[in-house]
RNA sequence: CGGGACGUAGCGUAGCCCGGUAUCGCGCCUGGUUUGGGACCAGGAGGUCGCAGGUUCGAAUCCUGCCGUCCCGACCA
């Protein structure tokens, strides 16, 4: 017996963190807080990257690269989301190392160089961008400015978990400039549709979309809006975020620019980003007790190819027949492994697949060629097919289509069963315990009533739907009147 | 930053209470037999017992300090 992973039901935590390790997703490192992303693992992050990346060059975006280092002076600018992030900033003082004389070997920072002005490794590039833009903006005609990078960014975390939250993550984070506040706000918008398509679409996680609570804002924005998925043990998870900024960074940085009526005005801005948090979202929405369950138009592998022989002479046999088949899935545009190592049996090779989430295995032996067919299984229900050689592509495509297609039905349905309805606040708290998922209950609106609800239950107001239901009603905690709904959660 | 657990071969562990140079399983190497759900036999390699001090003839084991990791909580994408 190999890699053992602990169960869902036992030991939630230790589930997730079994999935990440023994599917080989990543690694933790020497370094607190951070994590090795594996090969696998980057596979993973490398197609959901292409796939946005598409999406935002579809949406008239381009990629640019901004300074992992941001000096002082300008991340203070805007003064909210400086404040927002003070406290989990990693900072740079110094800019050299020298022998420690009294311990030979060693090194120790040299006193003599410190840095005039310390330098703040981005948790968010805003103000190292809006900086910029001052430069590049005078006119309407400069507007607008549509650009993405592809970063990491630091946030120095009291508590980390692998890819949910680390000190170190990468992601992409787009940052806009506008001339009116209505395209802005269309912008901010656009964005949340594209990655709640990408979500749904893709990694086959249904999410929620919204927007935040004042409270729950991103720093130094005017308003968030995110989509919230749903895990399997219950616990709301924020998947992407797209802000809408306002004149803030503009006025901070003194971003202006003259209309067509030569009159100056402050720039409005978003930014919106996603990051390898998708991945620990992606293994908590799908995975079982016998591993990942990866989504086929994600999964770095769609389908693997294990050979039953006996002998070297059918393994050749067996092997003829399995590269024509790999020419044939590949032609078709499928990602295909025909595992022929020797040094592991079937019945390994079996396991350490699904454990890995290879959406479909094909199996082929000796005695299915003497019958023209081949056995299939799916990763996602488990189930086993005997299929014929002739035309098996075109079923692997279809069943690929149809793993993506479940997969996301699946999570929806348990999604929709975790939407509850609370009027009281005995119901509302009994709900957390027990079922968890969302609870769809009143408030009076305040940030006070929010915060207090929050100490009583450790549920946070995910978000407030968009279109949502108009409906009169009472504040669960403190009886006060409401207008609608909206949706809390115990979240990670 | 508080509470808890832990640190012994690549991984998982026994030994620690009661001091005498380290157990077992997986993995790895060699050879052979195997291959339809994590194969078997035989032989073999691999260890600063987290780090630094101390006690002792002798420390994985006892004492002190430090470091690190994970889990739970507060904070956060």
């Amino acid at each position: 017996m190999g890699k053992v992973i602990t169960s869902k039901e036992q030991d939630y935590s230790q589930w997730y963190n079994d999935l990440i390790i023994k599917g080989g997703l990543a690694d933790y490192s020497a370094v607190r807080g951070c994590m090795v992303i594996k090969p696998y693992g980057f596979a993973l992050w490398e197609n959901m990257r292409d796939v946005l990346d598409r999406m935002f060059k579809e949406t008239g975006h381009q990629n640019a690269y901004f300074p992992l280092f941001v000096p002082k002076s300008l991340f203070e600018a805007e003064e909210k989301n400086a404040e927002g992030f003070a406290k989990e900033c990693a900072v740079v003082t110094h800019y050299r190392l020298k022998s420690d004389p009294e311990n030979k070997g060693k090194l120790i920072v040299d006193p003599e160089a410190k840095l005039e002005e310390e330098l703040v490794v981005r948790p968010t590039s805003e103000a190292i961008i809006w900086n910029t833009y001052k430069g590049w903006i005078q006119s309407y005609r400069d507007l607008p400015i549509l650009v993405n990078q592809w970063a990491n960014v630091v946030r120095w975390e009291m508590r980390t978990r692998l890819f949910l939250r680390t000190a170190e993550f990468l992601w992409q984070e787009g940052h806009t400039a506008h001339a009116t506040a209505i395209e802005a706000i269309a912008e901010t918008k656009q964005m949340l549709e594209v990655y709640a398509d990408f979500v749904e679409n893709w990694m086959a996680v249904p999410v929620i979309k919204g927007v935040k609570t004042p409270n729950e804002r991103f720093a130094g924005a005017e308003d968030t809006y995110c989509i919230e998925a749903l895990m399997q043990d219950g616990k709301a998870l924020q998947a992407g975020t797209s802000h809408f900024l306002g004149q803030n960074f503009a006025k901070a940085f003194d971003v202006k620019f003259s209309d067509n009526n030569n009159q100056l005005e402050y720039v409005w801005a978003t930014s919106w980003g996603v990051s390898t948090r998708l991945i620990g979202g992606l293994v908590m929405a799908h995975s079982d007790d016998d591993g990942l369950i990866l989504p086929p138009k994600i999964a770095p592998l769609q389908v693997v190819i294990v050979p039953i022989y006996k002998g070297d002479e059918q393994k050749g046999v067996i092997s003829n027949e399995v590269h024509i088949l790999v020419k044939k899935l590949k032609a078709l545009g499928i990602r295909v492994k025909y595992d022929d190592n020797d040094n592991n049996r079937p019945g390994w090779k079996f396991a350490e697949y699904e454990l890995k989430g290879v959406p479909v295995r094909v199996a082929i032996g000796a005695r299915d060629l003497e019958n023209n067919v081949v056995e299939i299984a799916r990763r996602d229900t488990k189930h086993k097919n005997t299929v014929p050689l002739k035309g098996v592509e075109f079923y692997i495509q279809t069943l690929l289509e149809e793993i993506q297609l479940h997969m996301y039905n699946k999570a929806k349905a348990f999604r929709d069963e975790h939407i509850t309805r609370a009027n009281h606040w005995n119901e509302f708290i009994h709900i957390l315990d027990t079922k968890a998922g969302f609870v769809s209950a009143h408030w009076d609106g305040t940030a006070e009533t929010e915060e207090k609800i929050k100490e009583l239950s450790k549920a946070t107001i995910r978000c407030i739907p968009l279109h949502n239901e108009q409906e009169e009603g009472v504040c669960i905690l403190t009886g006060k009147p409401s207008k609608e709904r909206v949706l809390f959660a115990r979240a990670y």
